[in-house]
DNA sequence: CCGGTGGCGCATAAG
DNA sequence: GCGCCACCGG
């Protein structure tokens, strides 16, 4: 076993050594969090402690397999023992294992925030409300925080301060929505989000005796990471699981209350706090010497930190040199910015020899990324984006996905809806509607409801072979792989055909994801490596589990040759060379969402916080004094963020220049407007454009389209009301069109 | 019942 | 700028 104990500070030795007794580790960014975390949990095992011992919570699944990797290079396979893993993939675990207990099939399946919002859209119609009022969006947000702060629907009908709010909304039955959401998704056996947690709550809370017993009896030792962004269900089952008569206590939190920025999803610094009260004997480490960042980049992230208006006093320092001071990159608008950040990329890979994987851009919203995807496109930079949308929102791919689900779970009422009339086999909206109406009147499932509805002739056929399709996918499943029946189940669905089919770009694209998909499938069923618990089960429904929670950050492997992009959310607990913080901007980052309320307005700081210290070398705080929001075009202060930063840390105005403006800026930078050159779609159309009479228009005639442009006439089909004009036109993307000549504004010209 | 299309409303962040 | 959905002709 490595001396994994030299390698740490006076700090983190003495916090890895408290193994007993309840621990709080306040760690600043770059401040060997994770090592502490690591070293802890080798020493736990070195002092005997079994691996299955040890439960260990993080909020991504990176950052699990990361603390894995790294105890296993210290004491090998043992390391695979342990309980590691995000909040939600543990509990589903355990879930699967126990659901019987609480009402749910042990197969029961997760509903994503799509699958989500498909319910309370379908009960927001059930209950003949507004769809104009009633926000399918801001409910599921609505139900989400109950969820997390143990609101029960019952609970939530009965609070006034609920009640106020949604009325203000004017969306008064929220909670009658919540009570049958709730209801709806369990008759589905599935499990949102939240439910994950909440369940797991409910279970322990229970079945006291079964099972909550068992797993105080498994779990010796908790430690949880990021506990700043621990809601107060998340606390509550980590009290649950730790604090009782009789219990050791031993359970070691992270966190960081200036790098809170959950609250948005019920993450509550409270729980630091709580945790004080409930464990008054914790013995609290202070991390603060930060071994990532240089001097300037230190200093910013405490200047900024500090305008916060609560908060635990800390400052974090480094003894790294002093480095290179943080540039600042003042643009004229969002294209622009993209484009000298695509320019600076290159310009620092250069000058100081940096890899694609050691850069990254961030941002405030996820839309922020397409611009400085067109860029780094157009000068060759290989990228990657994370979060938006990822591999497993892509419709062929829940399509698909769809399928295996329903073959594993029949109440699925998401899944049976995607794919009920997919590959199109005439059962189309209507048949669909009745039988959404009649499940809802008698409390059963789509899958069930869609036997007792009567239906035309035509429509019953192909509801028997679909159905007939689906049992059979499900015979196989029972003595085949999750790999066999993926693929038993693309060929008999008919996507396999229906995929084939088109030949087209994007068609060729998707069969490609799907062929991944499969791909993926293969792999998980040839996984060599047994875990502890779930192990050798290689079926479609293990498959399910493994795949509804991950996100694209945790597909990452090896040493990637990309740039990344990412939100700064995502970018937590990430650390690069070379960091641009994009779209420094009053209104959007901060947010215009936080303008009002101070407590708004200090979590976008530490945002920026977070955003800042994940750079090790150099910064670089970019603005727009223009951007495009929803295509209209607005003008835009820098955020406030940066005149917190002191002057000293900034590259002067003459450096700024040497290295910015130098670069081939081919477009104008002073200019107050800067027009954005439209990518796909931008035909040139004359402002004295006049309609020609019908009798000019005919086969080769050069014409101007009021929205194509210019444009050729190659044929011209059809009887005398009804003709269609093929065009080839010049200036867009699929050039040639067909256009009703009777609806068409057209001038000729030569 | 299906597919194409234009209009409308929307996007803060995420497991 | 983009996705969803209502609408309509086939």
């Amino acid at each position: 076993m490595k001396d994994y104990l030299s390698e740490l500070n006076a700090v983190q030795k003495a916090a890895v050594e408290q193994t007993e007794g309840p621990v709080m580790v306040i760690a600043g960014p770059g401040s060997g969090k994770t090592k502490v975390l690591t070293s802890r949990i080798t020493h736990l095992l070195s002092k005997g402690v079994k691996p299955n011992q040890i439960l260990s919570l993080t909020f991504t699944n990176k950052a699990a397999k990361e603390m894995t990797h790294r105890i296993s290079n210290v004491v090998g396979n043992e390391a695979r023992k342990i309980w590691a893993g995000t909040f939600h993939s543990i509990f589903a675990k355990i879930l699967r294992i126990e659901a019987s207990k609480i009402g749910y099939p042990n197969s029961f399946t997760i509903y994503d925030t799509e699958d989500s919002k498909s319910v309370i859209n379908e009960i927001i119609k059930e209950f003949n409300l507004n769809t104009k009022e009633y926000n399918a969006n801001a409910i599921r947000t609505r139900i989400s925080s109950a969820k997390s702060n143990l609101i029960t629907p019952i609970m939530y009908e009965r609070d006034p301060e609920y009640k106020e709010v949604d009325q203000a909304n004017r969306m008064p039955r929220t909670g009658e929505i919540y009570r049958r959401y709730v209801q709806k998704c369990q008759q589905a056996g599935a499990m949102d989000f939240d439910d994950l947690l909440l369940q797991m709550f409910r279970l322990l809370q229970e079945n006291p005796d079964q099972v909550l017993e068992k797993y105080r009896g498994y779990f010796k030792y908790l430690l949880v990471d990021e506990f700043q962004d621990t809601n107060q269900l998340q606390y509550g089952i980590i009290k649950k699981l730790s604090l009782y008569p009789g219990s050791a206590r031993n359970i070691c939190i992270v966190g960081d209350d200036a790098q809170s920025i959950y609250a948005f999803r019920g993450a509550t610094i409270q729980n630091i706090l709580d945790f004080e009260k409930d464990f008054p004997d914790v013995k609290v480490f202070k991390l603060e010497q930060n071994y990532r960042s240089t001097n300037f980049i230190v200093k910013a992230a405490n200047d900024v930190i500090t305008h916060n208006k609560k908060q635990i006093k800390k400052e974090i320092w480094t003894e790294k040199n002093e480095g290179a001071k943080i540039k600042l990159l003042k643009s004229a608008s969002d294209t622009e910015e993209g484009r000298r950040i695509a320019n600076l990329i290159v310009e620092y890979k250069n000058r100081h020899h940096l890899p694609n994987h050691e850069i990254a851009i961030l941002y405030r919203t996820n839309a922020q990324s397409r611009i400085f995807e067109e860029h780094l496109r157009r000068a060759n930079i290989p990228y990657k984006v994370f979060g938006g949308m990822s591999f497993y929102q892509r419709k062929e791919v829940k399509d698909f996905i769809a399928y295996m689900r329903l073959v594993i779970n029949r109440k699925d009422n998401e899944a049976f809806k995607r794919i009920i009339n997919y590959p199109k086999r005439a059962i189309g909206d209507s048949t669909v509607d009745k039988f959404i109406e009649y499940a809802a009147e008698n409390n059963i499932s789509l899958w069930d409801a869609s036997i007792e509805v009567p239906l035309p002739n035509r429509a019953a056929q192909a509801l028997a072979t679909f159905k007939l399709q689906i049992t059979e996918m499900y015979q196989y499943s029972l003595n085949a792989d999750a790999y066999e029946t993926a693929q038993y189940i693309y060929k008999l669905s008919g996507l396999s055909t229906e995929l084939k089919s088109d030949m087209t770009n994007e068609g060729i694209s998707r069969l490609e994801n799907v062929m991944a998909l499969l791909d993926g499938v293969k792999e998980f069923t040839e996984q060599d490596d047994v875990e502890e618990d779930s192990s050798t089960d290689r079926s479609l429904a293990t498959y399910l589990q493994s795949i509804s929670l991950i996100t694209e950050l945790d597909q990452q492997e090896g040493t990637p040759e990309y740039i990344t992009l990412m939100s700064t959310h995502s970018a937590k607990g990430l650390e690069f060379d070379l960091v641009f913080i994009g779209g420094l901007e009053e209104n959007l980052f901060p947010s215009y969402m936080a303008m009002k309320s101070d407590a708004d307005m200090d979590e976008e700081r530490r945002l920026f916080y977070v955003a800042i210290t994940r750079a090790k070398q150099f910064l670089v705080l970019s603005h727009a004094s223009t951007r495009y929001f929803f295509g209209n075009l607005k003008k835009n202060e820098a955020s406030r963020f940066l005149e917190e930063i002191d002057e000293s840390c900034f590259e002067t105005d003459k450096t700024a220049r040497s290295t910015v403006f130098n670069l081939m800026d081919d477009e104008p930078t002073n200019s107050k407007i800067f027009i954005r050159p439209k990518i796909n779609f931008a035909p040139s159309i004359p402002t004295d454009f006049k309609e020609s009479p019908r009798d000019l228009i005919t086969q080769g005639a050069t014409i101007i389209h009021q929205k194509f442009g210019r444009g050729k006439i190659q044929t011209i089909e059809g009887q005398k009301d009804n003709q269609i004009a093929t065009i080839l036109f010049e200036e867009i993307d699929n050039p040639l069109r067909k256009i009703m000549l009777k609806f068409a504004k057209l001038q000729v010209v030569n």
